[in-house]
RNA sequence: GCCGGGGUGGCGGAACAGGUAGACGCAACGGACUUAAAAUCCGUUGGGCAAUAUGCCCGUGCGGGUUCGAGUCCCGCCCUCGGUACCA
């Protein structure tokens, strides 16, 4: 008897495909064909080993590129590894082994997992981000990004080379200067460049973080540790030249709206104007940022932040001692004391005044930590009137309140925010807000008081890090304090080996960073260029460098010449870039902005093609499972749970009225993200090992929407394993192993109900609704089952439609049917229009919305037939009774609804 | 607080353009086959009233509205998940 043979089914085919290299890129391309470049964001290959949640997304591309390669596309579908980073080191720091050895064990492991569920990915592009011959050109790329500048002008990136000519031509001031000041003034334009700045500090990590990577509470997001703010010379990547672009081009892809307004809160765009205040008594001029220029006339005090660099200029010495005890007070409060109490304001006066330009009264100037240095000039004119955060503090420090738009009659609040006309506000009285905003921006730019601009929350990208496992800076450093990139021809910068790889952590948030790479030896930190002895950067790139470019080295990753092959480039890259992108949500702003900006400089400089590298992005959703916590809030093993009648929980977890003991002892239910923490992963092992990878595939597409998290629930899975098999009754003799497929002819019936499931199964394909197309196979299964034998012309379509989601049985059957060749190149079913139209249909009739009887009418009758039968029918009649037809709706093909009265 | 997604049977979900709510699967129950079990096949399965049927009423988080017709559109709430948080 033979019953479904997975396991010598899915090694034979994955055996198959990687000695007939069927899923290699078509390296001499038939440009006549469309192409489709499909992508996953690839992994960090982690020590535990993938569950079942890791491979949902890769599962989806997977579907998606074997039906475009079904559809005549040629189809660019590689897989890699993100392998450097804090991940891969602290894994490597915890078990005491070196980065490298992991990584490779890692990366190991992970690719028998994915190869074992049946990917096609084209694994001779296959990458890792540390590979020697990957991160040349990612050292290649820094070298781009340093020896360039943003031409405000022009908009877009350009070679410093052009600026340093334009600077010599047109700057007596530059030109008189020392190379130590000339290279001063480069740096304020350099996309990458070192600067002494306040960053992250993570003693316990050893090294700095980008604020990306710090939580709201103040802590790193790698391990929890406490971060620090301390000033550091660093190396930043001017990504804020870019923020408007990374906003307005977010305009021309095709991604989910919330990760757009993701990435446009991180930005964090606002237009408004600078507007300078006159110190009083001293030469001192104090600049804020406001986005309501239209208020200026109700700015009644001054507020800056307790950090910012004039405080001690505009301290009235009886008030030094409060203003010092003040700042110290904040110092000492952690960011989580800061965010906790927002609503209670803390300040103090500096005895200092400024002039409001437009009263030209002295106002008061006030420190308060509600006034952040980080954004805009660490100043800001309060104006109470309008602002609640400013009327909470004028509340609670007995500070002037002046309305300057008049609220509504109805209004009964605080501060007003809402439209209407100034008062109180000379020029500008009786003018609505935004008239009143640019009104008053001349008004300002006339008098040299300020001007209109943008400011943006984003901050410049701090690009170094304070550890082993990472790209190592393509610079080296001059004994007299200068800096040049290494040479092309001596890139790649390898990392040398060091037994000891640790980084120096420590408790004192004080200590001086010491970067592994400062207890290399000697040979690799010292090097000597044209005759010149330098030594090395001895930080190295954070975690994201490498996944900023990868999708562009997949479209040519052996090329030992360039990063990419323009040619090759423009083609895979043509359109909008890749053209499907699918990754978890997590890297909404981080992964995907930095990516973005990278590669804008590559388009500026001449490098790609597009502007835009991800044209369709699609976020899958989390495989969440039950969980279950003992008393002391502790999770236990969820597969060792029992409910009250001693039944598995895996079993009855999702039913009411359940009890839950582990050990005897009672246990509290959860759902959560399947992991580690929640000791509620799968791994696809076992599922592989019971029920077989292409189970394993249909369940996790079955589950629901890609885009929705859902629960994983091991006790569904027969019902697709109870598909599959079925399928394989249907073509297979159970006894005799014998094909039951024949070259008899299909019923009308069955033809029909086959050219519907094309239909519904391709309409399915292209939106990717996996889980509804599954479901269509099930239908048309189910009406196979009482077949003798399945004919040719409907067995070879059917195997098709299934090939996407269940490649190996496919396969299976597809060669057991006669075909010598793999079915992955044969051309997707297309279902006929003309079989799809039948000549009856069934519509529900309804009296007052309600259906009555459903009714049989010929697809082409008109409305008057379609009436006259439905008032035939006998239920709908007695529905008639006695009443008055008033109105009589038919939507052809659809419905027929009788109002009456 | 603000921004975004989501609330449909015991469970996962379907309904794509406002047109028969609950496709498909799990679980549960009944039957066939079997010495028995597994597997398989057939059937029932939102709630209630009925027991004559092509039957009636209710039902998509809650309350209103628009419409011949609302899970779907509009207004006001509640809950939940994610993002963000004194951003001037």
């Amino acid at each position: 008897m033979s019953e479904y043979p997975f396991k010598e089914i899915e090694a034979r085919w994955q055996q198959y495909w990687f000695s007939n290299s069927t899923f290699r890129t078509p390296v001499e391309l038939d440009l006549s064909r469309p192409k489709y470049f499909v992508l996953d964001m690839f992994p960090y290959p982690s020590g535990i080993g993938l569950h079942v949640g890791h491979p949902l997304g890769y599962i989806a591309t997977d579907i998606v590129a074997r039906y475009k390669r079904m559809k005549g596309f040629n189809v660019l579908h590689p897989m890699g590894f993100d392998a450097f980073g804090l991940p891969a080191e602290q894994f490597a720091v915890e078990h005491g082994v070196h980065p490298r050895i992991t990584t490779e064990r890692n990366i190991a492991n992970m690719l028998r997992q994915l190869k074992a569920i049946g990917l096609s990915y084209d694994w001779d592009r296959s990458l890792a981000t540390t590979d020697e011959s990957y991160y040349k050109w990612t050292q290649w790329i820094f070298v781009q990004l340093y020896h360039s500048y943003y031409d405000e002008e022009t908009n877009r990136a350009r070679p410093i080379s052009e600026l340093i000519k334009h600077l010599e031509a047109t700057d007596e001031l530059f030109n008189a200067g020392s190379e130590e000041e000339k290279e001063h003034v480069l740096a304020t334009y350099r996309l990458a460049y070192i600067a002494e700045v306040p960053v992250n500090w993570c003693p316990a990590l050893g090294t700095v973080l980008a604020n990306e990577e710090v939580t709201n509470e103040g802590r790193s997001e790698r391990g929890n540790f406490p971060v620090y703010k301390r000033g550091l010379r660093q190396w930043m990547l001017r990504i804020t030249a870019y923020a408007n672009r990374l906003v307005k081009d977010l305009e021309d892809v095709d991604w989910p709206e919330s990760v757009k307004i993701m990435q446009r809160n991180w930005v964090g765009r606002s237009e408004g104007a600078h507007v300078d205040f006159q110190v009083v008594d001293h030469d001192e001029v104090v600049r804020v940022f406001t986005t309501r220029p239209d208020t200026l006339f109700g700015a009644t005090y001054m507020v800056l932040a307790p950090e910012h660099p004039l405080v001690d200029k505009l301290t009235a010495s009886e008030r030094e001692d409060s203003v010092a005890d003040y700042r110290l007070k904040i110092a000492a409060r952690s960011e989580r004391e800061r965010t906790a109490d927002v609503r209670i304001k803390t300040g103090v006066f500096t005895g200092g005044f400024v002039t409001n330009p437009a009263t030209r009264e002295d106002i008061p100037v006030w420190i308060a930590d509600y006034v952040l240095m980080g954004y805009g000039t660490g100043a800001i004119m309060a104006v109470p009137g309008q602002d609640e955060r400013d009327w909470e503090f004028a509340e609670a420090f007995d500070l002037q309140i002046i309305r300057t738009v008049r609220p509504p009659d109805s209004f009964d609040g605080t501060a007003y925010a809402g439209d209407g006309p100034a008062i109180n506000s000379g020029f500008l009285d009786g003018l609505r807000i935004q008239e009143a905003k640019s009104r008053m921006i001349e008004w300002l730019e006339e008098n040299k008081l300020g001007e209109g601009t943008v400011t943006y929350r984003l901050r410049d990208w701090l690009f170094s890090r304070q550890r082993y496992w990472g790209e190592p800076f393509p610079v080296v450093h001059g004994a007299d304090g200068s800096v040049r990139t290494v040479p092309e021809k001596d890139l790649p910068v390898t990392l040398p080996p060091m037994e000891d790889f640790r980084p120096e952590t420590t408790e004192d948030p004080d200590a001086p960073p010491r970067p592994p790479l400062s207890r290399a030896p000697e040979s690799w930190r010292t090097v000597e260029i044209d005759g010149v002895t330098y030594e090395r950067e001895l930080n190295t790139m954070p975690q994201w460098a490498g996944s900023c470019w990868y999708y562009l080295r997949f479209i040519d990753n052996h090329n030992d010449e360039r990063f990419v092959d323009p040619e090759l480039e423009k083609y895979w890259m043509s359109g909008n870039g890749v053209d499907l992108y699918i990754g978890g949500v997590e890297h909404a702003v981080l992964h995907l902005l930095y990516a973005r900006f990278w590669h804008k400089v590559l388009f500026d400089l001449g490098h790609v093609s597009t502007k835009e590298p991800f044209g369709k992005l699609f976020n899958q959703g989390y495989i969440q499972a039950f969980a279950y916590r003992d008393a002391r809030g502790i999770a236990v093993e969820a597969t060792e749970v029992v409910d009250q009648h001693g039944k598995p929980a895996t079993e009855v977890q999702d039913q009411p009225g359940r009890l839950f003991f582990h050990n005897g002892n009672s246990v509290e239910q959860e759902y959560g993200k399947m992991g580690k923490s929640l000791k509620n992963a799968v791994s696809p092992d076992e599922i592989n090992e019971r029920y077989g990878c292409d189970t394993l595939r249909l369940y996790e597409m079955y589950l629901g929407p890609l885009d929705a998290s859902k629960p994983w629930n091991t006790r569904d899975i027969v019902g697709v394993n109870r598909f599959l098999r079925r399928v394989w009754r249907n073509f297979i003799g159970e006894f005799d192993d014998a094909l039951l497929v024949s070259d008899r002819e299909a019923s009308k019936e069955l033809t029909a109900a086959l050219h519907r499931t094309i239909d519904r199964v391709t309409n399915d394909m292209e939106r990717m609704s996996f889980n509804t197309a599954i479901a269509a196979l099930i239908e048309f299964t189910a009406l196979l089952v009482h077949e003798d034998s399945i004919p040719r012309s409907i067995a070879e379509p059917f195997i098709l439609l299934l090939a996407p989601l269940a490649p190996h049985m496919a396969e299976e059957l597809w060669s057991r049917i006669g075909h010598s060749d793999s079915l992955a190149y044969e051309n997707w079913p297309v279902a006929d229009s003309e079989i799809l139209k039948s000549d009856e249909i069934k519509i529900a009739v309804q009296v007052n919305g309600k259906v009555r009887a459903n009714i049989h009418i010929p697809a082409d009758a008109d409305k008057a037939t379609v009436l006259a039968i439905a008032k035939a029918d006998l239920s709908v009649i007695r529905h008639l009774s006695e009443k008055e037809i008033v109105r009589e709706i038919y939507v052809p093909g659809r419905i027929v609804n009788l109002v009456v009265r």
